[in-house]
DNA sequence: CTTCAATTGTTGAATATTCAATATTTTCAA
DNA sequence: TTGAAAATATTGAATATTCAACAATTGAAG
């Protein structure tokens, strides 16, 4: 008897591609309104508690590979959102944090993404939403 | 009352992204057993049906650009794993088709993505699986 | 202590992706 | 039937990402 050979449109892992790829593409408009990719938005994010981060733990954060976030550092240096400190417990390490520019900046990111996960809410549902989150987080931690 | 600021590890875009970060990691390293990344899989199990896809469809099923594409089937032309063909109906179209070294190819692919499958529902859980599929796939549906 | 391995971050070259412009063909309105 | 607009795919330049190598610092074993 023949195996059936699944559709890709079957496999998690294409689902979770379309499914990042179209949410993404979303939050991706959203912010366009203030010029910044979706990176830039976690980037601010993580490091608005007002602590230093560094590049390594923000890079796992953040979902970058190392060299990929210190190019990506240094435009956002540039445009004077964040700033290096270097760690002075450990010198190999430079603490990330975030400038007064950035903060602002990150507050209109911020009501931009809470628009979003709004508009999911109203076209998805509430409850399915917050079931999906749950499982994701699952999914993660099992994959670890 | 001061609105408290959600963590960037409460946002769906940001759980997808993680959740599809790390399976197709886990992926990509399987696929490397053959030398292929993810989106040739995907090119080559589409492809698999045996009829002829244009760039169009393609790229759309298999998440890529329009560009980006081309130049993956450029280099999947040169590795004969695919072959292209004007689309006499249609001129403006180009008709993919997959090659005998292209379904030889795909099916270690495929062997290896239900490797992955089945890891995934050992370590995860049959009922969450295909529960978060069900989800995914109306999350995906709800936003078109 | 000293030395060697591990950790952390950056750099430069190679590679891949994206954006805008182009070429070709088809569609469709006048 | 013609001409303008839309659809399809590709190209080249600009941009971004990745890989491997490097530099600096710390940790840890002898």
């Amino acid at each position: 008897m023949a195996k059936l050979n699944t559709p890709i449109t079957e496999h998690l892992a294409y689902l979770l591609a379309q499914a990042n790829r179209e949410i993404n593409r979303q939050l991706e408009l959203r912010l366009s309104k203030e010029g910044v990719p979706v990176e830039q938005w976690r980037i601010l994010k993580v490091l608005s508690d007002g602590n230093g981060h560094s590049m390594g733990e923000l890079a796992d954060a953040v979902l970058l590979n190392h060299p990929t976030l210190t190019k990506m550092i240094d435009r956002m240096v540039s445009d004077t959102l964040v700033y290096r400190v270097q760690d002075p417990n450990d010198r190999r390490k430079v603490l990330m944090f975030i400038s007064d520019r950035g903060k602002v900046l990150s507050k209109k990111l911020n009501s931009l993404a809470v628009d979003q996960e709004e508009h999911i809410l109203e076209s998805y549902g509430d409850k399915s939403t917050s079931e999906l989150k749950r499982l994701l987080e699952s999914l993660i931690d099992s994959s670890n």
